[in-house]
DNA sequence: ATGTAATATACGGATAAGCATATATATGGT
DNA sequence: ACCATATATATGCTTATCCGTATATTACAT
């Protein structure tokens, strides 16, 4: 019943996964570290959450050298994009969510998918 | 950390929620019994989770004599309506959805929540 | 080959969610 | 007052979810 819905809000119920799409939604690829710096958060539970993103195909992960840069799945059926693309709108409107994105853009040394992609 | 949000998508994610909020959604105002006939599930089910809708500020409750009729509450913020009227939309595309709508629609003897408010 | 950085997975434990059965409360009718 | 109907809550149990630590994998550099 709708278990296919409720198993995509289910993904989206989690904060540190919410967070991760979030970011992803604005800022396009980000690899782990990435999440990791801009999130405040240990390695393996970035890795465990974009795992569980990555096996409902939400979220679509690309090896480059050794970094593996994710980003929302370009084949999200449109609702499901909208569905976030909302949730972003709100999202920038408050605090907690603005503080990743400075912690990410201030990051030092980012891989910078866009510049060896 | 953006808690109030995955906390909203939390409620979303379990399947009578959610089927109960769609309902609400394309018929406005349902009474407890309406919805265990529509979604064929027992009494004490539909009441817990409606509690914990109506708990969060999601649902509307409104006793009308020996009824309770529910609604998706009025001020919900614009964001959530959003997502829930996308949910709407994808919801009404699927088979289980639409088995819902036809129960709730075919039960015999309806409280009748227009005729009697 | 060895070491290091980035990422992934396995494991054990803690907490939360959901369920069905049983019981309580409230309303309306007799 | 009593009973029936509608709804709500309590209880005990089972299962799912999430976590941190530890370990494995993969790629790159020396």
């Amino acid at each position: 019943m709708n278990t296919h819905i409720s198993q995509f809000f289910q993904l989206l119920s989690d904060d540190t996964r919410l967070r991760c799409l979030l970011l992803m939604q604005r800022q396009g690829e980000l690899c782990v570290c990435e999440l990791m710096h801009a999130l405040n958060i240990i390695q393996p539970k970035v890795s465990r959450h974009l795992a569980t993103l990555r096996d409902a195909g939400v979220v679509l992960g690309r090896r480059q050298g050794q970094w593996i840069y994710y980003q929302l799945h370009p084949d999200l059926p449109a609702w499901a994009r909208q569905i976030i693309d909302t949730t972003a709108a709100e999202a920038i409107t408050h605090k907690p969510f603005i503080k990743d994105l400075e912690a990410l853009t201030s990051m030092p040394n980012r891989p910078s998918a866009a510049c060896c992609a």
